[in-house]
DNA sequence: CGGCAGGATTAGATCGTTCAAAGTTTCTGG
DNA sequence: CCAGAAACTTTGAACGATCTAATCCTGCCG
């Protein structure tokens, strides 16, 4: 096996300094072209690759960043952390950074995680998904001055870190607006008990575009856990009413697989619409709101980049979904 | 902020020299009892984490396993990749590693990938997921002596690196003698095309069983792609048929899923089993194969630090998948 | 009581990079 | 042609751990 290229001996080679081979590296604007050009010809012929260890050892930053991987919840839900994550990796490398996992089994646990992390890895930064009122992660986290980004609001006004988000009211108020545009007037929608940021949003998007179009709402919105059989089963109570819906908007593509084995057995065509565009959306032909988690993703490392670089980025962003229209409505 | 606590920091305050901390993190055998109570009351008091990079300069090696996220597939067999990374990252944490993700569109750019991950991280070993026949991936490990595990075995005979895999042909014939059992005769499979090594093990487990039991497989295997409507077609055409059949086994939850819409339709009960239980096959009350993902990761872990510290373990592994009874069958 | 084996502990060098500061060359204008 | 500035390059130290080799004990045997 041939032996190690460090940076010393791309210098002997190009016959020049090991700081000035440094300097090509991290910045090349204050060294002459040709020298430059002679560095970076030997680092190709050598095959160079900086030593992140040393580097890092140096630096104090190791160009890391950190997510915690869920365990599947129970819902069909579960490839929107996967999409989530792939888009993370992949925009983190083009960033140059890398992305590195862990679990915690719940919040106490997640914050000794960081120090982990923070002290024996020197992590750079720390991406956490699924924020909740009064988030003990947050705090600890802004207390120490590491940077994060939260993909998700933070539901409590007074927490002023850099988030990214999908505007869920957008997403459902496009497919109400859809929904009216093709002749519905009575869209039922079935979302989560009150109290949950993502499903209060998800369920003002449907209520404000009813309103504004002047139809009552009353009787039309329907609560529950998340699940295929809790959705059949509204559906099908909504159904057997009098004025049933004709189309209804949905939290989730789990509440709509339920809602549509009901409106399979209907006396009237009822339209669905889910949320999330999960794969077997796709599968069954569900018209379904896409969150664009790659776009997601990238404006995470977009604003982690931003915040470690010093750069002030516009540290909020709210992103809008797309209906993607199949059979279903 | 407090000053940064070192090795150094940690020798001062128990009196000792700085070999002598390192010696009770790395050889704590070698190190007087009392010295080493010493030494660790040291250690808790400050709060020390031993730096990673700096270790990593000097010993080569980084703690870190590399694993490849792939984006979601079509079919929603997607949660699978999701539950194996997780219980990946929590059995290495356990094992003091840490799990850092990569993506690559190609062969070519993994390989790439890795070039990349072991000339600037140190890394210490691979685990790659879906093998395929003639893999340019594990050659080129191979050939570089980095450590590496598969999760899937490799259908190539001549590959004799090390895998973790789960045994298909045992899940599905499992669920073939379950269905004898409760006394279906004319039980169908419904999988992939030939060629694949991972459809073939799981139709061969129901065609040994069935013949086993002196049944004729004859015109009750269909082959198709994977995915819900092609599941549905294929068994409503096996049922609209001369003796049909009164259960199916299938290659995947998509498949299974579609099975079922089709024998709802139908005139007799026809009982259906999916494989992988995925959250949708919870969801709907499918009967289904389950992968012992959390262990399969589990055992990964185990054969790479196995191997890392040069202990013989056995190198290849085939777990046993385990049948979830639900309501269809 | 001296010598010696062997374990426990220490001191110094080292990994590959970047920082700080000093050194050298090149350019500009009087 | 030279002083002074600007641009570029070099040198030595430092980051925090582990490795090697040397030193210090301690107990045991002759």
């Amino acid at each position: 096996m041939a032996e190690k290229v460090t940076i010393a001996t791309v210098a002997r080679r190009a016959q020049v300094s090991r700081q000035t081979v440094s300097n090509v590296l991290n910045a090349p604007h204050i060294v002459r072209e040709e020298t430059r050009r002679r560095v970076e010809e030997a680092i190709a012929a050598l095959g160079y690759r900086a030593n992140q260890a040393a580097r890092q050892m140096r630096t104090g930053r190791s160009r890391l960043i950190a997510v915690r991987i869920e365990p599947t919840r129970d819902g069909i839900n579960g490839s929107v952390l996967d999409r989530f994550l792939h888009g993370l990796t992949e925009t983190a490398d083009a960033a140059g950074y890398r992305v590195l996992l862990y679990t915690a089994r719940d919040d106490d646990q997640e914050i000794g995680t960081y120090d982990d992390l923070l002290g024996a890895y020197d992590l750079d930064a720390f991406v956490l998904t699924g924020t909740k009122h009064g988030d003990p992660r947050t705090a600890w986290l802004a207390e120490r001055e590491v940077p994060f980004v939260t993909f998700g609001r933070p539901w409590d006004a007074l927490d002023g870190h850099p988030w990214v988000d999908v505007d869920g009211a957008a997403g459902t108020a496009q497919v109400t607006r859809h929904l009216l545009d093709t002749g519905h007037r009575r869209i039922a929608f079935l979302g989560w008990p009150t109290g949950s940021g993502v499903g209060d949003d998800r369920c003002a998007g449907w209520r404000t575009t009813m309103t504004a179009a002047g139809l009552d709402v009353a009787g039309l919105r329907r609560e529950t856990e998340d699940g295929i059989a809790e959705g059949e089963r509204e559906l099908r109570d909504l159904l057997a009413r009098d004025a049933p819906p004709t189309a209804v908007v949905c939290a989730s593509d789990s509440l709509a697989l339920g809602a549509l084995q009901a409106a399979r057995g209907a006396a009237a065509p009822v339209a669905v619409v889910g949320f999330d565009d999960t794969p077997v959306a796709a599968a069954v032909g569900l018209s379904s709101v896409s969150q664009p988690l790659a776009a997601a993703a990238a404006r995470c490392v977009d604003l982690l980049t931003g915040l470690l670089d010093g750069q002030p980025t516009d540290p909020h962003v709210l992103l809008t979904p797309a209906l993607v229209l199949r059979h279903t409505a």
